[in-house]
DNA sequence: TTTTTTGTTGATTGACGAGTCAATAAACTT
DNA sequence: AAGTTTATTGACTCGTCAATCAACAAAAAA
């Protein structure tokens, strides 16, 4: 009995299933079907409504970027001050949404794949560069020229700081990134030079 | 015509032609035939010295923190007073043989597996608690009890700027990073509290 | 000189998995 | 009622690749 109007309802729940299952197994290597399977269709449906697997995940990250931007977007509006603004985008970037260990491992392939995937490059190129602008944007009335190279430095410390949750074991803890990254920012404007 | 005593000069070529092709593709899914191609072989001459393909990259990542870990040694016992062996290990990690595309794409995809094969998380630990230890027995005399925290937020900024560099197009440029990491070290140790 | 050890490869096996297809069915349209 | 569009899947194709094997060659040991 098929119900109409039932592709974004199955996209989302096999965008949503590619993150939990690239999650579990840890990379890439897993198979449409073991994502069909979660997402409850076979693995015929899934190839139906994304034509291959690269599309599945690149769907699956637009997604996460897409919450990730939202989210940012709205504690922006919330902060007060231009120091609140950079303490909104660090606490968005570790929030509980975002700083989940599979949503992690999901940017740790796709930041592999943006390698040898020109799609997946560009991603994450506008990723940066909208991070960056945000940073930048929030940094300037606080360090002036500085705000580029403070920029950057905040920038790769949060890629650090994901990439060393994965090693972790036990819960991620977004609070003790923040913190990380607080200070880093709170020792770079206490730099005067 | 089989000279011998070829074992080490085989696995040599081999872990070399690892790294070269996993940065050439970008990404694990490099056959062992282009990895032995490469090398000069066969592939059943590869599978003949490391039982597994598995086995080669494992080989190939020890390889590189065999060079990583001498650099440092060399770079440590050059130094002079502890600032200068905080600066020689960040110098050491952002070297013209370590920051290199193929290598960081090798290690970005080392990152990859050691979320699910343990042998590689476990040299990952043991490569991070080296360099961990490394940082804080050099920013003892400099920052005392806050060593450790800043021990930390400089590894992940390293592992940050690794990761980077992946997205960036033309050659590495170490310099550069060694200048982000070097101003956050100073930042932190102006910060007093 | 026979035997063992080391080096080497072409050919083959065996598994796995992405993507396609044909078929079935229920809804909407005309 | 006939035709079209959307939903859905089991079965199948087709390519790829890690790993193994059988066989051959040369050096070293016995």
């Amino acid at each position: 009995m098929p119900k109409l109007g039932m592709e974004p309802i199955r996209k989302d729940a096999l965008v949503k299933a590619t993150i939990v299952e690239i999650g579990r197994v840890g990379s890439l290597d897993v198979t449409v079907s073991q994502i069909a399977k979660r997402a409850g269709m076979s693995s015929a449906l899934a190839h139906h409504y994304f034509g291959s697997k690269e599309d599945m995940f690149l769907a699956a990250m637009r997604h996460v970027m897409t919450l990730y931007g939202a989210e940012v977007r709205g504690a922006l509006a919330a902060a007060e001050g231009p120091e609140g603004r950079v303490r909104a985008i660090l606490r968005a970037s570790f929030s509980a949404g975002n700083f989940r260990r599979d949503v992690v491992g999901a940017w740790l392939n796709f930041w592999v794949l943006a390698q040898s995937v020109p799609e997946a490059k560009r991603l994450l190129a506008v990723y940066q560069g909208r991070l960056r602008s945000n940073l930048v944007v929030a940094l300037r009335p606080l360090a002036g020229a500085r705000a580029p190279e403070i920029a950057a430095s905040l920038g790769a410390l949060i890629d650090g700081l994901y990439l060393r949750e994965v090693l972790k074991s036990g819960p991620a803890d977004g609070a003790a990134a923040v913190a990380v990254a607080l200070r880093h920012l709170d020792a770079e404007l206490s730099l005067k030079s």
